[in-house]
DNA sequence: TCGCCAATGTAAATAATATTTACATTGAAT
DNA sequence: ATTCAATGTAAATATTATTTACATTGGCGA
């Protein structure tokens, strides 16, 4: 059942041809495997991988949704490495987050690549996607414990991601050391981070006009 | 010499090709336009291109630095159409660049995709890139209007930088309204950068242990 | 147990493209 | 006027994705 002795059919080809694929982009940095190359791997033949996937498109979703799991993983490996609620807990978050971007630099790109799915598609990949939800959670315990339960985490949850996002983004194309080769990411973002956190905590005065939509929704 | 009244010489093949290449992609909002598209598009044979671009990468490569211009150009617009400093100025650049990535979607993503150019390659073509510059300029005059001459408006813009990225890439992969759809982005920056700004001028006690690296550099 | 079938594989086309090759044209410099 | 380097063209090539027509097989109902 598991692996047939006999070949011809090969019992997993559609996990194994995925496999395949993420250990060739893996091996080469790049998403430009063949299918044949894919199917080689896996011992099949050039065709069979089109009873599995329609498309090569298709297998790369696949991929994604696999490099989606990887950083959920990683991300409740940090969660349940630090005390719940911790600032040092979410700095580490972020840390796992440029991490993953740099050491599995063709994954993260895939993951962010427009790959023309279909609006149902994404939403199935989306709702898989836990790692924010870690996040979120850090947030709002973080803003209970500091005596700010009445925050929007998602929303600051949000705002911290697409600071780590745009950070991961800029330095995989080394667009942060522009002007300035001394500039470390990983500070970047855990500055940005505790400002955030403190601007939640203790909302500016002065500079800051309209703050709707701070507070927690109903 | 401009326009050549014989054919078989076409003058300014080059660029033709940059422009054809541009407006397929503006068309179908995608990159997979074919190299023959495009030369049919600017009137020659399919093999004519190659005798200015040694493959389509290289094209598109080209067809990236025009984006660059592109987006270095809106954001010029954006500097001279408010006060020199002004936090407005700032959250309108942040605007801007937001708008672009929605409107020019398949250029956008063009930008910051990893078409394994060489070293000398993005150098080049990041030395070219105007538009952060633009927002380095702002932040710094803002500080010195608020009577913070002596902040490090790099580091910060750079931070800015990453966060409007962040979110204009989560935007585009509808990753923003994961959990909530009434998230906007606009608003969402505007926020984040009121709030780094606040947290410049306004140094954040309490929650924020060493913060080397954020005065101006000698 | 036997025979059939849907699922899954295979080898051999097809098709779409990028890219190369061998030859043509042309403008400009000598 | 001649020649040459640059630039074009048409006709191969090469590489892949994808399809087609046929093969194998495991499981399921009779």
């Amino acid at each position: 059942m598991t692996q047939a002795r006999c070949n011809y059919h090969h019992g997993d080809l559609s996990n194994a041809l995925i496999t395949a694929a993420a250990e060739l982009i893996e091996r080469d940095g790049t998403l430009d495997f063949t299918m044949a190359e894919a199917a080689a791997k896996a011992g099949v033949s050039a065709a069979a991988p089109y009873r599995h996937f329609a498309s090569k498109e298709e297998l790369l979703r696949a991929v994604r949704d696999l490099a989606f799991l990887g950083l959920d993983h990683a991300a409740m490996e940090t969660l349940e490495a630090h005390e719940a609620g911790s600032l040092e807990g979410i700095l580490a978050l972020g840390h796992t987050y440029l991490a993953f971007a740099r050491e599995k630099r063709a994954f993260f790109s895939l993951m962010w690549e427009d790959r023309g799915d279909s609006a149902e598609r994404r939403l199935e990949a989306q709702s898989k996607y836990g790692g924010f939800g870690v996040l979120v959670n850090m947030v709002q315990t973080f803003c209970e414990k500091q005596g700010s339960g009445d925050i929007d985490a998602l929303y600051f949850a949000t705002q911290i991601w697409s600071l780590a996002h745009g950070i991961a983004t800029l330095e995989a194309n080394q667009m942060l050391d522009l002007f300035d080769a001394s500039i470390q990411p990983e500070h970047l973002l855990d500055d940005g981070a505790r400002t955030m956190l403190a601007g939640i905590l203790n909302p500016a005065v002065g500079t800051t006009p309209k703050r709707a939509g701070m507070q927690k929704r109903a």
